[in-house]
DNA sequence: AAAGCCATGTAACCAGTTACATGATTCT
DNA sequence: AGAATCATGTAACTGGTTACATGGCTTT
């Protein structure tokens, strides 16, 4: 089967508990939206693939109300194969700032169009902030309940610190075209 | 015709100066590598098509040692379609962290298997690090020579800022790691 | 009444990458 | 001798997204 991304992010939180397709979304967006997402389009094709390969077993849960729930566990197979995964040394990061393809050519704009630019970038960041915070708040507490929490504080940390240095960088990016654009006299 | 960032990026070249394909993707590698990257399966046939639509023109140079170049030179319709794009709000930033997959599930790891990922992660901000350094001290000589520079200058402010801060995440995190490691007394 | 959550899944699409083909020149 | 640079281009692939279909329950 083919070696994606997906494959282990679906291992990986399945090595934490078992889980539907429907809970791995969720859970995804939560712990790790910083730096990852996934769609249902790749979750469901993924989770059956897994199974015809016995790195996972289901089971139906009948739920009246709407279709059944089908629950994921992973199997030692599964789990041999995530460990293996993770000895494997990682692909550099993959970064797609689009908002700073239009600052690069922001001589070709209105001097307001770049500022706008940079205060909604800083606007998303502090939107990301602050969701760290909550969510490293919540994790606190539970910290030693828990060998795998720790890892994610990490995770935590880091999207903490990035977007924090990415609105301190905005604010001077900010100051630094003001002055630019008085000195140049331009509208 | 489709709109793709990939295009965005040659017309927004194309305003600084005319160019030929392979001089493209030497750009994108040197000014914006930290937050982008294009290939020569997308830059030659988007040349293509932004000729056909009259945005570019195409200029061939003869060339005795191999492929005659074709320079490419923005038009005053492609000048237009860029400022459009660029008055568009840009898309949020997409991140792909693969090590943070590996070490949010770290707790199906050996330790130093999660050490190594992060002194790996470290050493790839460090390169970027050095690269913006020097860039930033080229540009620096030059910046009111050119109106562009000056916002090259700033995408450049923030790759630096944001490899500094994974660098100190980094030690803090291979600190934390190796205590929390001896605490649990683990192999 | 409407929005949002729970819960499954597929088909079509799309952006972007990789591998390949070609070949002379220049640097180490 | 071998690697790197210059220079063009295409076909096949692939990782991932979007739009759609279905439908009941709960919250505002």
């Amino acid at each position: 089967m083919k070696d994606t991304n997906a494959k282990y992010v679906v291992l990986g939180l399945l090595s934490h508990s078992p889980m539907t397709g429907y809970d791995i979304k969720k859970s995804v967006a939560q712990r790790m939206s910083y730096f990852w997402d996934i769609s249902y389009g790749q979750i469901y094709p993924t989770l059956k693939e897994l199974e015809e390969n016995e790195q996972i077993t289901k089971k139906v849960e009948v739920n009246e109300h709407g279709p059944n729930r089908k629950v994921y566990t992973i199997t030692d197979k599964g789990l041999k194969e995530l460990q293996i995964w993770l000895a494997k040394p990682a692909k550099k990061e993959v970064h797609k700032y689009e908002f700073l393809i239009k600052l690069i050519f922001g001589d070709q704009a209105y001097p307001e169009l770049n500022l706008k630019h940079i205060q909604e970038f800083k606007a998303r960041n502090q939107k990301i902030l602050q969701t760290m915070k909550l969510f490293e708040e919540s994790l606190k507490p539970i910290l030693n309940q828990n060998e795998g929490h720790y890892y994610v504080l990490l995770t935590i940390l880091l999207g903490k610190s990035i977007s924090q240095t990415s609105i301190k960088w905005a604010d001077n990016a900010l100051k630094m075209l003001q002055d630019h654009n008085s000195k140049e006299g331009k509208t």
